[in-house]
Formats: C-alpha cells, sequence, structure tokens
DNA sequence: CGAATAGTGTCTATAAGACATTATACT
DNA sequence: AGTATAATGTCTTATAGACACTATTCG
C-alpha cells in the first residue's frame, strides 16, 4: 500500500474444458493424452492457454473445443464453471485456469481434431473411480463439473442440451437416469416434464422407429428454469468439492 | 500449434468482491468510491490486485476483504462467483477478474478500513435501478452475485451465514424476504424451515426479547443442501394463463 | 390492560411416488 | 403371433399455499 511503483504481479491464464456427452446411455467426458510436459503422457482435460493477450476467455474456450475436440461451439451448452488458480497447481509457474462446461448431444462425428490424435470420450464411472488418474487439478474440476450439470439438471432445461434438436421423452429420461446415476419412474417421469410448461414441445407429428412403438418428437423449449423443478430424491449426495467456505463460528 | 517459441500471453489478475449484508431488513452491498484512475470516484465493488505471483486467489479475496471491507473472512461465508475477462473491460491492460460472494451477518462495526474510507453499505434496489453507476462491469458482476445469492438460498442453507451465530425464526424469514424481495407467509415458513432436517437446531432455551414474546433461538444446523428445498413462487408467467396445451390426443 | 412479537393448526390444492396395462409398430 | 418400445391412469402420501387465533413478554 506504500510503493508507488508497485505493479500487479502477471499470470498465465488457461482454459479448461469438461465436455459431457452420451454414449449408449451412460454419461462421458473428454479426456486427453498430454502430449508435452508436464505431466506428459497423462490423462487430461482439454484445454489450452488463451491464444494471444485480446483473446476472450469465452472464445478461448470455443476455439480449445473446436481444435481440440472437434466440436462447434455454437450448437452446444458452454457455460463458465470456475477458476483453478492454486499457486503450485502448474510447475511451470503461475498458471490460472478458467474452467468451461459443455454438454454435447450424442455425436456419430468421430474425434478428428489435429491436436486431439489421442482424445477419446471415457465413461464419468471409471474416472470417479480413479481409473485413469488426471493430470493437474483436473480431478477436482470434473468432479465440480459433474456436481454442477446434476444440479442444473434439476433446476434448468440443461436435459436437453444433451439431446439432439428433436428427442422423445425416453431419450431426455435417460439423460437424467445417466448424469444423476438413478433409475426413474418413466410413468411419473412423462407426467413431470409435460407438466412443466415451456420445458418440451411437440415437434411435428414426426416419429422415429426402433422396433417397437413410434416414439413422438419433442424439441427444447423456450423455458429455461424449471417450475416446478425436477428434485433428485434425497441425498446420496455430499457437497460439491469446491473451496467455498463455511463461516467460523465461535 | 506451429511455433515452437510461442509463449503464452500473460494477465493481470484481480479479484472483486460482492459482499451482501442485511441492514434494517433490507439487503445492501458494499461499494467503495474508487480512488485512483481509472473510473476515479466512481462507485465499485471492492477488490484489487493480487499481491505477488504468489498469492492464491482465494487468499487474495480475504485480504481484499480485510483491507476495504474491514471484515474477517474467517467469519464469512465466501464463495467463488465466476471469472470477468472480457478484453476491453479495464483500460489499463488486460485485467481478468475473479469474482467472489460474500455474506456477511448484520455488523455493528463500522467500515474503517484504511483504504475504504470511502466503503458504505448501499441498498441493493437503489443499485439495481442505477441510482449510483458502477464502474467497469462490476454492474454484471453484481447481477450475477444476486442471482446467486436469490437461487442458493432455495436449496442450500446460504440464508443462515446472513445471521449471527445464534438467530430466531423470524430473523432468517427477514433474510428470505430481503434477499427474494417478496412477502412470505409466516406460518407456512415456520413449517417448512423446521421440516428440513439439519437446516436449523434449537440453540439452548435462550431467548432474545423486543418487547413481545421472546422467540427461541436456532442456530445453523450441519446440512448444507436442503432437502426438501425451499422454492420460490413461480415467476410472472407471459401473457395470460393458457388453459392446458397438452399434445393433442387423436 | 394494551401493544408488540412469537408461535401454532387446519383445510385445500398440487405434486410426488408407487404401480400395470394398453397401444403401435416391427419381425 | 410374438416381441419390443411408447404411452397412459389411479391411488396414496407429502408438500405448498391460504388463512386466524392464542401465547408471552413489556411498558
Amino acid at each position: 500500500m506504500s510503493d508507488e511503483d508497485w505493479r500487479p504481479p502477471a499470470v498465465l491464464l488457461a482454459v479448461d474444458l469438461v465436455i459431457l456427452t452420451l454414449r449408449s446411455s451412460r454419461l462421458h467426458v473428454l479426456l486427453v493424452e498430454r502430449g508435452i510436459e508436464p505431466h506428459r503422457g497423462e490423462q487430461a482435460l482439454p484445454g489450452g492457454f488463451l491464444n494471444n493477450a485480446g483473446e476472450d476467455i469465452a472464445a478461448a474456450a470455443e476455439r480449445e473445443l473446436r481444435e481440440e475436440a472437434d466440436l462447434d461451439a455454437s450448437h452446444l451448452h458452454l457455460e463458465q464453471l470456475g477458476t483453478y488458480g492454486a499457486p503450485d497447481r502448474d510447475p511451470r509457474g503461475r498458471v490460472v485456469s478458467v474452467a468451461y462446461l459443455a454438454i454435447a448431444p450424442r455425436l456419430p462425428r468421430p474425434l478428428a481434431g489435429t491436436d486431439a490424435a489421442a482424445a477419446a470420450w471415457r465413461p464419468v464411472e471409471d474416472v470417479d473411480t480413479g481409473r485413469p488418474k488426471l493430470a493437474f487439478d483436473h480431478e477436482r474440476i470434473l468432479a465440480d463439473g459433474l456436481e454442477r450439470a446434476r444440479s442444473k439438471l434439476e433446476h434448468s432445461s440443461l436435459a436437453t442440451a444433451f439431446c439432439d434438436e428433436t428427442f422423445t421423452i425416453s431419450e431426455l429420461q435417460q439423460v437424467y437416469e445417466a448424469v444423476w446415476g438413478v433409475r426413474l419412474d418413466q410413468r411419473n417421469f412423462y407426467r413431470k416434464v409435460q407438466a412443466v410448461k415451456g420445458f418440451i414441445l411437440p415437434a411435428g407429428t414426426s416419429r422415429r422407429t426402433t422396433g417397437g412403438r413410434p416414439a413422438r418428437l419433442f424439441r427444447a423449449g423456450p423455458r429455461t428454469d424449471l417450475h416446478p423443478p425436477l428434485v433428485r430424491a434425497e441425498p446420496p449426495h455430499e457437497g460439491p468439492s469446491t473451496p467455498d467456505r463455511r463461516p467460523a463460528r465461535r
């Protein structure tokens, strides 16, 4: 407070991406094998540094989405997740990473990014049980991303971001079941999602068939906040690993 | 991707604080008058740059809380809100700010921080209606902080962070009313908060009196996620209420 | 005793959870 | 016809919302 010529320290800014999707009814996250040190050869979330001092952070996230996952940000849900900046999180120096959460619909597309030869979808439960250890603090970031997604399914229309433009109600139910890791009653689910006005809208008379009765198609409605919410059952749900601090009570 | 000697750009890292509290049953936010350019003389959220390259971000937030608001972080709720890094948000260069949301109980304490001669609690509704314009993108940050607080009141025990260690149920109700900007039915509120196991616990037989029947005291319980949640009333529907528009049955 | 605040009970409407059968297409 | 998937209705229980009175302290 006294140094007139004090200059604030500079940091390196990175973005990391938690990209979630559904594959064969299971929740997957996109991981890449690191090609450079530190943590070369380990699994990590896709990400990278800002390109230049003028690049917007969200733009950097969209660029990494393109470069590392070959995904077009304009068709994805993308939201900021949090910022991770522990002084020792990267041996290269002071690196602060802004993490983003992306939700992708089922992708027939193979991963063809040039940077991402080693990119692959991994079942979240594998990572949850520590199968591939992740570099840096990426396990924490992933855990926070999962908790964000699980939580937002309750109060927002995020689930539709896992689906194509049109989808069936049972596809939507699979999203909830995969992300929450629970089984839901089909009849109650139908009743509840249809009771939330503006959540899903009938999409023409189209139908799609897979060997049984054809399902009616819906599209995402205008409502982003669900009333009433679709609440998870009572908690097998310990809090997220966010560094939130509870007040110390004297 | 091709430059072997490419170096990532550096940015300046700042923290900004949305500090909320209740004063005379109204929600207030702490604002300071900026003492230096840019935006000298304007109202802004308290905040500042990292002290040095080794300072943890959350630690910087706690330090600013101390320096600018004379508040002890160990008695506050403090959580990361989001990161704001538009390239043009600060004329001094590329400044990326990590915003934190702090919730303080009623404070008899006057604001005595040295840096904060101009710090003052301002009713949130004043700022909401644009009374003091805020510097930088601080109106956006404040809006995000308010929405975070309003939302977290529904499914977390955040409301108790606005209260002293012990509090009455009607004090807790005032928190909800002030933050949400609504009036709640006292009887339903009593019933609901007491139905959430682990939210509030009776605090001895103590009582506190203000001219009426003494109120029973409670303290925050261990539960941080409320089940069932205390849901805000449905936001006003656009348009006249449409009669049920269920998909046409053949 | 009056004023002020705390605390409670009941009724109704809506939502949640459990549960089995019918409908429509395909092979 | 058999199989596979979609769609729906009802009952019971829990929670939400509306509503008015009694209880306890103080001056």
